[in-house]
DNA sequence: TGCTAAACGAGACGGTACGTCTAGTCTTCAA
DNA sequence: TTGAAGACTAGACGTACCGTCTCGTTTAGCA
């Protein structure tokens, strides 16, 4: 049984906490990630850097949530075929990727979530975990309707899609129209078909 | 016809270099690309920090130099077979990204290229160039055999399996097994065969 | 009206202050005004550059205040004499420029003073002026007296006093006993008797 | 028996020497004595440092050669007087310091001096040696016409006299006009005539 | 209404790394 | 051997951030 924890003191400015985020994500969005200090975060919110420090446990962690927590994604996809499917899928990932500040954030933002330790295993659980859902989903429906094999190993499927935009837009920056998506989706739906 | 630079001056000692490049890819290894400075890798190596500059314009080029330039691939598999073609390059891409060293700096250094915009070019002209030729060979054998579609988009590709392999090994940082390959291979592999 | 300065944000902490000041004066007397650097300085009194940087623009500023700043002058002499008042007032000048950091400092000190415009003004201003003041009040005994001539040009003797000195101590190295102190004030002394 | 010193190998290049020197005195005068680096005057003067090296120990004897080796001082200034010819000196003295390049050197050598030494004991030797001569010869003819005791302590003049000017012309930064030559002149002309 | 306690802005703190500069030496080839 | 050129080790420079700490002040719930 936890305790109800009695909340003493002033309580947290909700404010200061959405200027925080909003400063951050204009921050990485124009200067970059590497450029993103937490001080020049509290400046341009108004803060002081302990109001920050108070809530996230460093740049990596306030940069995702500033950045990566905001995105809804919509329903499922159900288009009737894997292929069609895993379309809107990669075409829903290739934009979130592609958001100016998501752009500007993921390299760096990957590089220290891999070099910390504790932050390393909330990439599947937090970054992935939303695309991981909606894509065995879709298996799911594709094995039923006989497209693809029950076999098929997710996590790879995932790492690959997500690999692939992230190399192509993160790293080697070249701008990602709709024909990339098409793309993917057609070489890995065919590479994980029934046959 | 090329000027022919007459060299002048003392000429750069070989040593110095050399000692420099090892120092990184240990201190790389040891302490991770985060932790290694220019001041500590010129204290190990016995350098002044201006030995360093002087050859490199900073801590993403001599990390790059220092482990990335010295793996020699060796000659472009040949099993007769698109998929054993495949998997025996996605062995060698998993084998290089699983080194010590590069595992520990690939994150960090792909976030540094990708920041800058003129190390960002050199991502496809310097990591990928190798393997793209050995790949564009592959896909040249499999589309004689008949195997692959001649339409077949090779930088895709390559995106994709080198996204794949740094998202599984380097971010995710789950060991890398020869089954990878296979799986990898594999998956890739049937979304580009000809139908 | 002056504006009363609300002070905002942590003070600053007067051990470390204090503690910067002793070990700029132990390390000027013993390694010498050059060898002494604001890094060194900061590890011996166990702060940070910063600390020193946020109350000193430089070298030069804060070797005066660790050096000179401290000295505590006495009443101005009034030995009845002009000559006496004179001897007493070079003697103090003899000792203040012989103590150990001072003679460590003086000739690095008044070079950076003179070569940076803002601080150069300052040598009159501050390094001079309590000397100045006393002795003016000497000299304007010795006119009611009867001894001096009321157009004795203060800054000129002081110059001259001081210059001595200097060059005799500071600079030639020459240790300075009581013997020069009585030579000086006699020469200067007689050169600005009425007669 | 000395062995006559044969001269083997290319001999010195005068041209050389003399650029330096050059380059040395021009950039002492533009840029002060702190930034005029050794580096500085070789580039300035078309040679590698190492010829400087060769003939120079380091930037103050340099410097010095450069800025105050040039100086020639007429004859001694015999105007029947003490006080005549002590200002004859000293205006001469005035006009020494008071030179672009000597008075931007002159604090920055001076401490140089005084931190080394070996060179300390050449400021007497060398920078003061010309002076004290023809102070001397001044004294002596003094005394003979009964104007000065012969128990003048002319070193103490003299680091008067070269004192004052210092501090005035080089620390303080005042313009010294003829009008201070005549009045320091005339305070230590005073005070060393014979009573 | 006062008390306690936490959050707030501001900014100082000890550290560490940056990239540049200078010192004085060393190593090359050419004269 | 000297010369220009420039690389070498060593270390100081002044700036920027890091994450923590201390101030005075504000804002809540509990007494």
């Amino acid at each position: 049984m936890t305790l109800p924890e009695a909340p003493r003191g002033r309580p947290r400015d909700t404010r200061a906490h959405q200027a925080i985020l909003t400063a951050t994500a204009e921050l990485v969005a124009e200067a970059g990630y590497a450029a993103t200090s937490i001080g020049a975060v509290a400046a341009r919110a108004g803060t002081g850097k302990d109001t920050i420090y108070r809530r996230w446990s460093g740049k990596a962690e306030l940069v995702y949530e500033a950045v990566f927590t905001e995105t809804e994604s919509g329903p499922v996809p159900d288009t009737g075929s894997l292929t069609g499917d895993l379309t809107a899928l990669v075409e829903a990932l290739v934009q979130e990727f592609s958001a100016p500040a998501a752009a500007a954030a993921l390299p760096g933002l990957l590089a220290d979530f891999a070099a910390n330790p504790g932050l390393r295993s909330r990439i599947r659980g937090h970054f992935l975990a939303p695309a991981r859902t909606r894509l065995a989903e879709v298996f799911e429906r594709a094995v039923r309707r006989g497209e693809a094999d029950s076999a098929v190993p997710v996590d790879l499927v995932l790492d690959t899609l997500a690999g692939a935009v992230f190399f192509h837009v993160g790293l080697v920056g070249e701008p990602a129209g709709p024909r990339l998506a098409g793309q993917l989706a057609g070489l890995v739906g065919r590479g994980i078909e029934a046959r």
